[in-house]
DNA sequence: ACTTGACTTAGAGCGCGCTCTAACTCCCAA
DNA sequence: TTGGGAGTTAGAGCGCGCTCTAAGTCAAGT
């Protein structure tokens, strides 16, 4: 698989597929074919997409890329592995509730202009 | 009130509260003392104090720019915050759920090691 | 032979939202 | 009178996560 068809399939562009990988977000670099193009393989592009879904739901960088050195240092991680998603999994919680209570004081102010809209003010 | 007590009050610095208002935020500047030294109404602390909540919602300095500006322009743009507060309405549940989205690999993935720590596979 | 296009690298630049620095004024207390 | 502390300004710098540029290599097509 060429970088074009990577960033095709996870929704990345060639130059974050780059980027990714000097912030040490890989397993391991993607081999190179003789022209010295990256090759990735079916299990690059799988880990690239499980990067862009913990990018999505906020994790930084910085622990992506702890987490894929918890992954290269391999099965004796797992502990680690899960206590790391568990802090994002809680991370992620605690920012959807704040979301949550941040609303309050939108949707009052809404309510208000719909009352004075309403000309009751 | 100086703007040490106002930083105080609001949480933000001295530095963030004068950056607020080279960036529009202000309904109007602050009065200045004798001194030079601005000197905020029980208004402006207000004013900021919401403008804080809705920074923590995620509204971006612009989209509070536009805001400020409707509030300076008085009451016949009642219609138009309220649709501005709509819109951002909108986008923080739209994040709500796609974070809740999100969640869904991370929680997957926990249970997979789970699984894995416990030797079943 | 020449263009086109996909790739390579190192490194610069950007947008956001602050955050801080430098140089200054002013007032007050010891 | 001298030093400290709180404020002022214009503008530089920062951290994050990209995003893009410049200059180059290589392969295929006309």
């Amino acid at each position: 698989m060429t970088i074009a068809q990577v960033a095709q399939r996870t929704g990345l562009t060639a130059h974050t597929l780059r980027y990714y990988e000097r912030a040490g977000l890989m397993l391991e670099p993607p081999p190179r074919g003789d022209n010295g193009h990256r090759r990735y393989t079916e299990r690059d592009a799988d880990w690239i997409a499980l990067l862009t879904r913990l990018r999505a739901s906020g994790m930084p960088i910085t622990a992506m890329r702890r987490y894929a050195e918890l992954v290269r240092r391999g099965r004796d991680t797992y502990v680690a592995r899960k206590e790391l998603l568990e802090a994002h999994r809680a991370d992620v919680i605690a920012k959807i509730e704040q979301l949550r209570s941040d609303l309050e004081i939108v949707d009052y102010k809404i309510d208000l202009y719909s009352r004075r809209i309403m000309g009751e003010e």
